[in-house]
DNA sequence: CCGTATCCCAGAGGATACTG
DNA sequence: CAGTATCCTCTGGGATACGG
């Protein structure tokens, strides 16, 4: 998306979606935000219900936690299931594709664990440096 | 970062930093956004100077390429070097902290490729049930 | 309990103009 | 050539309040 959409595009719904052309950028720009990561790992050893699946995480507001959800949802990494019951209950598990999306993350999340002491080191040096 | 920092933070000057404890947070705030990622892969065969590399990704506002140029040179992952001549020449390059990321980066590249008609389909047929 | 609606703010990112 | 400065817009994300 972004990328030039320069004319008219009535108002679409908020859970409307910008294909991308570029295969990187659709699975990045969901990766890339603050919750998707966090939501796709606490649901990764176990199903869980919303409010449960936003203690796990902890910080996240409920707003953003649904937005985030529906996401990933309709992205088909999510799924949802509603038990028709008062007070309502709805699960939320990985699918498959959304399991096995998680074997490259890992692998990247391991990186980032390993390499944490260095980057920040980085970013020091370059105060020195930048004067 | 973003959790809570409720107080002051005197007017810190862009180039400041904002160290999340959790390590996935620091490489994930800087792969996700719209153009690390684009600028890692161009410098991964060979080192480029500045518009070769604009050229080379395409539709980036050199705004934001020397923004994104700028922090991924603070976290280590590319080197600048500058040629003191007229006109002046810079050329940026993978650091061996960057091509290291780009390992598991290109896992998950890969798996975008091949997923990226699963994502597709999956957004269309959810289209379809919550009509 | 599981959300949606509303309001608000900060930052991403584009366009354009200017400098060494 | 390689940026910085300015202005603008649009989305991510928090807070709060409301509805089923």
């Amino acid at each position: 998306m972004v990328a030039r959409q320069t004319e008219i595009k009535p108002s679409v719904a908020d859970d409307e979606f910008s294909f991308s052309p570029c295969p990187i950028r659709n699975v990045l720009d969901r990766i890339g935000d603050q919750w998707s990561l966090l939501v796709l790992e606490a649901l990764e050893p176990q199903t869980l219900r919303f409010n449960a699946l936003r203690r796990s995480i902890g910080d996240v507001s409920q707003h953003m936690l649904a937005r985030t959800l529906k996401r990933l949802e309709q992205d088909g990494f999510v799924s949802r299931t509603l038990y028709p019951v008062i007070p309502p209950r709805v699960d939320y598990a990985l699918t498959p594709l959304g399991r096995s999306l998680m074997v490259p993350l890992r692998d990247l999340m391991t990186w980032a664990d390993r390499n944490h002491d260095a980057v920040c080191a980085a970013r020091r040096a370059y105060r020195h440096t930048a004067s």
